[in-house]
RNA sequence: GCGGCGGUGGCGGAAUGGCAGACGCGGUCGCCUCAAAAGCGACUGUCCGAAAGGACGUGCGGGUUCGACUCCCGCCCGCCGCACCA
């Protein structure tokens, strides 16, 4: 073979030029006849420069893209930066740089790195979060929301996070109480703040689930998260103060069973019942305790149940027993009514309490050896219209009773909050609100958008956003009645930017409007969104709630923003992820140097199914190289002629043998790409054919060599564009991109000939060739006939055969 | 505790209920070379055997089946999510 080295400096560059030069990934909104496919993944936050995750998300997009443009769709594929967030106003705070300028050079070595790997991307969608073009209409799609109701301010009590010095949302706090930015514990505020009523699609967000295509574990984390939980809200009164308290339960069939009642720490009336008497300072005591203690020790499973009585009783509805009220911690405000009733005998938590406190504990369903019995039964010792009924349906009617009493209703709660957006930070997009001694808060007009970023000196929050100190830009009049006013000084949360960028990609030119109906009706909803799980359940519930909301407003049609949805795996070093802390960080431009942009993005995709974690080994790569350079090598050595076609009839020996392989790898490519992710078998199919052009190279035909090169090279493409259409110049003169995706001949996916597999008793005994199409009676005589099939079978009696057409036959002996 | 995913050679990983280990890495041997690198080729699950061949083998224990990595039941282990959510 030739001496001639693969030299991947020389040839990306080249290729590179001629796609930006003649602008090949660029697609119009015009229709076409061609159908539409939408490929996006998700956008990067321009930090320093890409990592290897970027570098394995692009390239799953990338792949995505060129096969689904080679199968004749027009593709949209484009690219933007998510540019507002915290990263990059820390960073300011430490160096006094303005957030514009570090986010502009991270983005330009985005630029750099995208182009260098050879990511096929339409430049004329780009944009960032933080340009005044886009984030005006992410303020008019505010606007369009607090018209709608669905943007609203409120006082309650939410996350704050000391260390940020901004409240968050409930999805920013990590399950230990940490927050997900920066790690500190968080801490609870009573602040009055901007809030998106996404529980109002709670039901919507969690229904439509089952209309699209994500991976289960994701459906699972959006219902975990939504916590949608059926039951029915009972009323319980105080007689002495002549309070009703009504509490959720989602098992009023053990109304029946409740022997005491416990409210939350923080619920309003705890003080105010125990107000004067005997009680109050053990309360007070015990509230102060509980309000000292972290969410995490609160939510502690294992911790004992503590409480204090409150010296009250309130009225259990169903049997008019007077049951006694505490307080407890192991109840919580922010869930049902912060109130609940106990039922010690089928509830763990409030037989656990009933056990420390000495609580009466009663049976009211049969079933389970010993209490707490928390399965079905049939109802006892609880009234004569109920008793003896099964639970569920003792259930309905115990809350059909309720309802015509008037004293409680069929009722839906949810684990989901209102989404927190206000931020008292600088580096966001400012909420379009004026704020009006006269008029109150006031909207924006539309034709003053965007209400544009002031520049600060001091980045440093202090519990106000640092917006608060630009006293010019603050101080304005109102829209409304002209008098003097103040405008918000929060600005929005980054996922509010992130939650409909997709949506602007489709017609991101277009100065009149946030997109054009009937444009994101030719794109919409994304068919394969490509990302990392971590975003499960913030940004691609977000993304999901915005999408229903402008469905709602008639801005759009869709009603999930992405149909198919795939989340790739980590790729980790020496099996942990990689960090600064642990010194084990490498960077895909060290690899794109030393083999390639192909080499790199190949070997990503090799190194296991994409979903999965894999950990990164040097020694792989040059594996990669390796067979890229062994393609290129095919290539370089048989060089041009007229574009290999090859009449199978005429084929024989060797010849037949390569062609038959290429054909069955054009099969198996295509069947790895249509619909699954399983690029690393793809890529294992293709090896195998440039192994099999090696081992025939000197006996097979130039044109049948030719073909098989050009067919590797083909169907490499998706995963290594650029060697791959060096390659295909070399052998066809022509440009791979151009071509349609090639099809197997099923006349060269069948042989005249196959390997009959031949069993006895199950076990693999010999293999014999056997003539395509043979009959049954054929094959089982063939399979009788094999030595080593002879060898197992005399001596026994064949009782049953068994035989699989155009693969085995199997004879049970006795 | 609930839910999801996974467990296959020395390693990463392949296998519509039908030849377990494709492909790659690593390893052994050979060719090329003055030599090396690169390249090319052969072999490479474990055990027994000179070979032919045989036995064993996909976390563990059962089951269904002519046949199970694959399906069913019961466990063990690992990862991820949720969790005092009434």
């Amino acid at each position: 073979m030739s001496e001639a080295r693969y030299d991947p400096a020389a040839i990306e560059p080249r290729w590179q030029e001629i796609w930006a030069r003649e602008r090949t990934w660029e697609v119009s909104n015009e229709p076409d006849g061609r159908p539409k496919y939408y490929v996006l993944e998700m956008l990067p936050y321009p930090s320093g420069e890409p990592h290897m995750g970027h570098l394995k998300n692009y390239a799953l997009g990338d792949a995505v893209a060129h096969f689904n443009r080679r199968i004749g769709r027009r593709v949209l594929h484009p690219m933007g930066y998510d540019a507002f967030g915290l990263p990059a106003e820390n960073h300011a705070i430490k160096t006094g740089v303005h957030p514009r300028d570090s986010t502009a050079s991270s983005i330009e070595s985005f630029q750099r790195q995208f182009r260098r790997w050879g990511i096929s991307i339409d430049w004329t969608r780009e944009f960032g979060t933080h340009e005044p073009r886009y984030y005006r209409w992410t303020q008019w799609l505010f606007l369009k929301l607090y018209e709608r109701g669905l943007a609203y301010r409120k006082e309650a009590a939410v996350k704050w996070c000391p260390n940020d010095q901004t409240v968050l949302a409930n999805e920013q706090v990590t399950a230990e109480g940490t927050c997900e930015r920066c790690g500190a514990v968080v801490e609870a505020r009573q602040l009055e703040q901007w809030f998106f009523r996404i529980t109002d699609y709670a039901d919507r967000l969690l229904e439509d689930l089952a209309t699209i295509e994500w991976p289960e574990h994701v459906k699972t984390m959006q219902r975990n998260w939504i916590g949608r939980s059926v039951g029915a809200e009972v009323v319980f009164r105080c007689e002495e103060l002549g309070i009703d308290y009504p509490v959720f339960t989602t098992r009023p069939d053990t109304l029946f069973g409740a022997t005491f009642f416990v409210m939350a720490p923080e619920h309003p009336d705890v003080l105010r019942l125990v107000e004067g008497t005997e009680r109050e300072q053990a309360v007070r005591d015990y509230v102060n305790h509980a309000m000292t203690e972290s969410n995490q020790e609160r939510g502690d499973v294992e911790k004992a149940k503590t409480g204090v009585a409150l010296g009250r009783t309130v009225t259990n509805p169903v049997n008019g027993e007077q049951i006694p009220m505490y307080v407890a911690d192991y109840v919580l405000m922010e869930y049902g009514t912060g109130a609940i009733m106990a039922v010690p005998g089928h509830d763990e938590r409030d037989f656990a309490f009933a056990r420390a406190y000495d609580l009466p504990i009663r049976r009211v369903i049969e079933g389970g050896e010993e209490l707490p019995y928390s399965g079905d039964g049939l109802l006892v010792d609880s009234h004569p219209d109920f008793d003896g009924m099964g639970n569920r349906e003792a259930l309905e009617a115990i809350v059909a009773w309720l309802d015509r009493e008037g004293k409680g209703h069929a009722s839906v709660n949810y684990r989901l909050r209102d989404w927190l957006v206000s931020r008292q930070r600088y580096w966001g997009c400012p909420i379009p609100i004026v704020h009006c001694p006269q008029c109150g808060m006031v909207p924006v007009p539309e034709e003053e958008l965007p209400v544009e970023l002031p520049d600060v000196t001091e980045y440093k929050p202090k519990g106000k956003s640092p917006l608060a100190a630009v006293e010019e830009w603050v101080n304005t009049t109102c829209p409304s009645c002209d008098g003097p006013a103040r405008r918000e000084t929060d600005t929005m949360d980054t996922f509010v930017d992130s939650s409909w960028y997709f949506l602007r990609y489709c017609d991101a030119n277009n100065d009149e409007a946030a997109f054009d109906r009937k444009v994101l009706r030719e794109w919409m909803p994304v068919d394969q969104y490509i990302g990392g799980v971590e975003h499960a359940i913030l940004h691609l519930l977000y993304a999901r709630f915005f999408t229903k909301a402008f469905a709602d407003m008639e801005l759009l049609d869709a009603q999930e923003p992405f149909q198919a949805l795939f989340t790739q795996g980590m790729i980790t070093r020496d099996g942990a992820k990689m960090s600064k802390s642990k010194g084990n960080v490498i960077s895909p431009a060290t690899y794109v140097e030393r083999y390639g942009a192909d080499t790199a993005r190949c070997y990503i995709l090799f190194m296991g199914p994409p979903d999965q974690d894999v950990d990164w080994s040097d020694e792989g790569v040059e594996g990669v190289h390796r067979f890229l350079a062994r393609l290129w090598r095919l290539g370089l050595e048989l060089g041009a002629s007229a574009p290999a076609a090859l009449a199978p009839e005429s084929l024989a020996g060797d010849d037949l043998v390569v062609a038959r392989k290429a054909h069955w790898v054009i099969e198996k490519v295509t069947g790895d790409m249509a619909g699954r992710f399983a690029f690393n078998t793809a890529i294992a199919a293709v090896m195998e054919l440039v192994n099999e052009c090696y081992r025939h190279r000197e006996s097979a035909a130039p044109q049948t060599l030719r073909f098989a090169t050009a067919t590797a090279a083909s169907l490499v493409f998706p995963f290594a564009p650029h060697v791959a259409s060096e390659v295909y110049e070399l052998v066809t003169g022509e440009r791979v991109w151009e071509q349609p995706w090639p099809t197997p001949d099923p006349a060269l996916l069948e042989s005249d000939t196959f390997e009959l597999v031949c069993q006895v008793n199950g076990k693999v005994r010999d293999r014999v060739t056997a003539p395509a199409g043979a009959s049954r009676e054929e094959l089982e005589a063939l399979a009788l006939a094999a030595p080593n099939v002879r060898a197992h079978v005399d001596g026994h009696e064949i009782v049953k055969t068994i035989v699989v057409p155009e693969k085995l036959v199997n004879l049970v002996v006795r």
